[in-house]
DNA sequence: AATGAATGAGACTTCATTCAT
DNA sequence: CATGAATGAAGTCTCATTCAT
């Protein structure tokens, strides 16, 4: 399974397209460091350029504006190396056929914990800010709908078809699910910093016995 | 069941211990709806005084500082009201001594539905400014676990003796129960700001029955 | 010898003339010690104001402006108080018919020393806003030049006629004397603000010694 | 007898050091210019600014705050010129090997009366600034104690041993000594801005025949 | 490509002063 | 007389951004 580190990946795919010099990759190291502790408002251009060990004028020499460089780390992410990953984990996950919803679940979840652990920092400045910038909504909805969604209801009817399923309209849910899902993975990651879960499989048991018995006897 | 708007709890509050003015308080409406919509790094002062009809001075003579004015707006909130109106919140509930947990869990998430929407602005307010001041953690903590934690899972045990619930550790069934619903509420107060959900009471029905029963068929 | 207390002076005349109400009090007390210690314009009213126990306002109906605040607490003492004390000390002086000029010398440094002492606070915000308020050197000189200079150059030409003085101009003789005078008073009690002199009998006799015979042997 | 201006050496310093930038030299005449003139805290920094031809954020670019302009405009001048200097005239006073005690007084006034009238605008910040601020009384002292008192009672010593000064505890002859001349220069180049002394060398000879011989016939 | 210097705009804050009560 | 509230003006300082080198 590929969980890649997704600054790896943003490196690799500027270096083709874009020639990232040794001093802008600092920027953008810093930046996201930075951004993911305070903010993107509370960060001045001058704390990042002194964390990046560059000066001021580099960075606006690249990015042009402050804003730019939120948009040059976090767009990527979003438009591009998302998506992807996404046809790439949803391909993975249903070529190995999963025989029960339950090892579906188990799959994506480890698939995507580890994903988003690898990449705290950058998934934190997303999630920050996409509640002050209507822009990044709006970027994040067709991901969700036609992504998300598209492949998930897909799947949903699948288990459904095999029984494995309540029978109710497959948007329901999926809204269930995905908000307890994204509960489960903001307390944990943005929230809570600290990590307090110890034994991930125990963990991840639970998890998926919440969701697929509730909590009656 | 009381919902009173926590604003006209605080005005009301105010105007015993410290004689609100008309233009303060103009000032507080005018952070809050501010703060909640833009956040409180990206909200000038100025701002605030002219959306307030008010001379910026005005501001500081009152609050002092802008951080002040922020911690004026929100710590009564989080160390005063909450925690009264939870007790009164958990006794009500309990002396109604509702038959099964998912009467409960209804009546909670009426009350607090009904409660986080005429509230909806200082909510958002708080939930964006906890991700970036350790201070709003820390003073959040005791709220969670003192108030929240304590209560539950003696109702949680409570109804686990009744046969209702789960045989599991009642702080795992307390997670999950939480993790859901603060996904829950966070996703529709916070991220969506449009009201997608119509009809109400069906809603409710949707939310407990997942929360009971799971999605296995 | 009359060493009365300036402020109670100051005190007794505005009752006469101002009818000085309490509170009115209150402010040029706090507005003295706070401009002695920190100056001028390093001090706010309301910093004035709370130290009086004071509504800020107060402080206008009273004074109008802050400047007019600190006319009134020294323009008294300049105009009024420190001529009319002049006269006074003179003619006591030489009323007593002094049989040498170190009687004389003597006389009136343990009683200019005893004076300052007791108004050490108003003498400091005088001598610190002299260096900044032309309109205090302006008057200032006709001070000096019209009360000192007169008395004085007549005391010396009776002490050089009585062969007890070096035959130099008169002026000369008054600005050594007046220099010397100067530095000592300003190095004591504006500038060393910890009262080093323990015998001030000892003392005098050095500073007149000096003044008299200079350092050869 | 080297009395090169303070401000040149300054100026020479920093080029070695710091490369100062023609703005930031700017910047620091004018400030030193309207701080000798009107006081510290009677200046604004957009004065300094305007009268600096500079903008008001290039101030703050070099200096960081406008308590630090002042204290890098005074510091290097007490920490470290004053005292070179005063090292470089000592034994430079003391290797002509003066034949008199009124040689030695006269070439040292004549040394710090130069320097004093070249440098007269820090001075005049120098010495308003000590008046308020305790930390640069701190600074002070030891200069005055270790360099001054140190190599004056050296001298004086010398001189009681030629017999040429008053049989007096040392440290008594040096006070008198030292009071006249800080009253001297106090009143001459503090409170009296407009040079009132034409004949400079028949000025000195009734200050050394004052110190020397006082005023007894 | 990289940077040190410089800056306009605007942020937060202080302050002396006015006014209605 | 006294004051709490309010404010315009100005102050210090920050910040994103530009420019010459």
């Amino acid at each position: 399974m590929p969980s890649k580190n997704l600054i790896d990946e943003m490196i690799a795919q500027a270096k083709i397209s874009k020639k990232q010099t040794d001093k802008q990759q600092k920027v953008v190291d810093a930046a996201i460091k930075i951004f993911a502790e305070k903010g993107f408002a509370n960060t001045s251009t001058s704390e990042i350029a002194e964390e990046a060990g560059v000066a001021e004028a580099t960075i606006f020499r690249h990015y042009g504006t402050k804003d730019n460089l939120l948009l040059s780390i976090t767009l990527p992410f979003l438009k591009d190396l998302i998506p992807r990953m996404a046809e790439e984990l949803f391909s993975e996950l249903m070529s190995q056929s999963p025989a029960t919803f339950e090892q579906f679940i188990r799959g994506l979840l480890k698939n995507r914990i580890e994903f988003i652990k690898e990449n705290k920092e950058i998934f934190q400045v997303l999630v920050k800010e996409v509640m002050y910038r209507e822009e990044f909504k709006q970027e994040l909805k067709p991901l969700v709908s036609e992504i998300l969604v598209q492949h998930f209801i897909k799947i949903i009817e699948e288990f459904k078809e095999r029984g494995e399923l309540i029978e109710k309209a497959s948007p329901i849910i999926l809204r269930m699910f995905v908000t307890f899902l994204f509960g489960y993975i903001t307390s944990r990651f943005i929230l809570l910093t600290d990590n307090f879960v110890t034994d991930e499989e125990a963990e991840l048991d639970e998890v998926i016995d919440f969701i697929m018995n509730g909590l009656k006897k």
